[in-house]
DNA sequence: GCTTGTTTCTTAGTATGCTAAGATAATGCC
DNA sequence: GGCATTATCTTAGCATACTAAGAAACAAGC
């Protein structure tokens, strides 16, 4: 084995050093950090994130909701399923395509992201602590970068990957 | 909602640059490029993350490993029985404390480091691909910062966090 | 129009992580 | 010593995400 230079690419041992671990704990702390704000208006985490993007433009096909999450049309089938028991969205049929489902936000839905949005910058400032702007432009480009990188080996990624770098709304 | 200004901190609508999405995808995507090499030695993701903490100090109990990994102890005991039934760990109470069971590596998951060690590095420098050293560096040093605030208020976190960057080894 | 292939959604089964609640062992206080 | 408290591990049940396989609707070629 080689010697350890802490911090060095060349490092195996250096494992509190692994980008894959430090990403680990950030998604980690971010998802339950945010889900003790949203559980009050009885929001979990992983309601959180269908709701987010459908925030950002609702009346879109479940396909479509998988791609810009980067997630598998399974996981979104079951997840919109709850999110119609609790009443959050409703789905019907396209007309046009009647393969698709399209999923539109209910009216509870609408005014809860009024309230949790703000729950976004919140945590985002609180993980952000003490950086310069500099350091949080910093920060997102290099991890953006590495996303691109990680993206040509697993080309699952590369699909929301793209569109979000790439500026697609 | 505020006007949208594309990368600024008090920029609502900018899903794209949420570090907890970002970290999402690095993750995973580490997760999953990792595991594509793995697999061919039977080693499946969730195995490498205790695999790897053992590698570097076996004969631990398991909630030492669980606080190392910033896992519930529920979580370890599921995993190492699963390891256990690999044959990749072998299990026995601590004489000193009957109340702990200490981990030790057969000899086949001492065999499997050789191998599987330099995957660490080929999927880092992999994901690092364009970076100069200080940037890795400064990506390194940004993310553990994050992590540090985000401990403040996820106190789970934190004995893992605090136990890496402080060089605990 | 029919067949063949593609797209979208669903179901079923698996993996990985969590919390809550319980069992057993050790520790501390009297 | 005996009893209450603490520590460790386990089980059970749930949440989230995956793959694989199938159903239904559409598209393309003949």
């Amino acid at each position: 084995m080689s010697k350890a230079q802490p911090g060095r690419k060349g490092d195996y041992w250096a494992f509190e050093d692994s980008l894959g671990y430090l990403a680990r704990l950030i998604f980690r702390s971010f998802s339950q950090v945010r889900e003790t704000r949203t559980l009050d208006h009885g929001i979990s985490a992983g309601q959180w994130t269908f709701l987010r993007q459908l925030w950002r433009g609702d009346g879109i096909s479940q396909h479509e909701l998988s791609r810009r999450l980067a997630m598998r049309d399974a996981t979104t089938a079951v997840a919109l399923r709850g999110l119609e028991e609790a009443s959050l969205v409703r789905r019907c049929v396209n007309p046009r395509d009647r393969r698709e489902t399209l999923v539109f936000l209910t009216p509870h839905a609408r005014r809860l992201r009024g309230l949790l949005f703000p729950v976004t910058e919140e945590v985002q400032s609180l993980a952000t602590r003490g950086f310069s702007d500099e350091e949080a432009a910093t920060l997102r480009d290099l991890m953006q970068r590495m996303i691109a990188n990680l993206a040509r080996e697993d080309p699952d990624i590369g699909e929301a990957g793209r569109c979000r770098w790439r500026g697609l709304r």
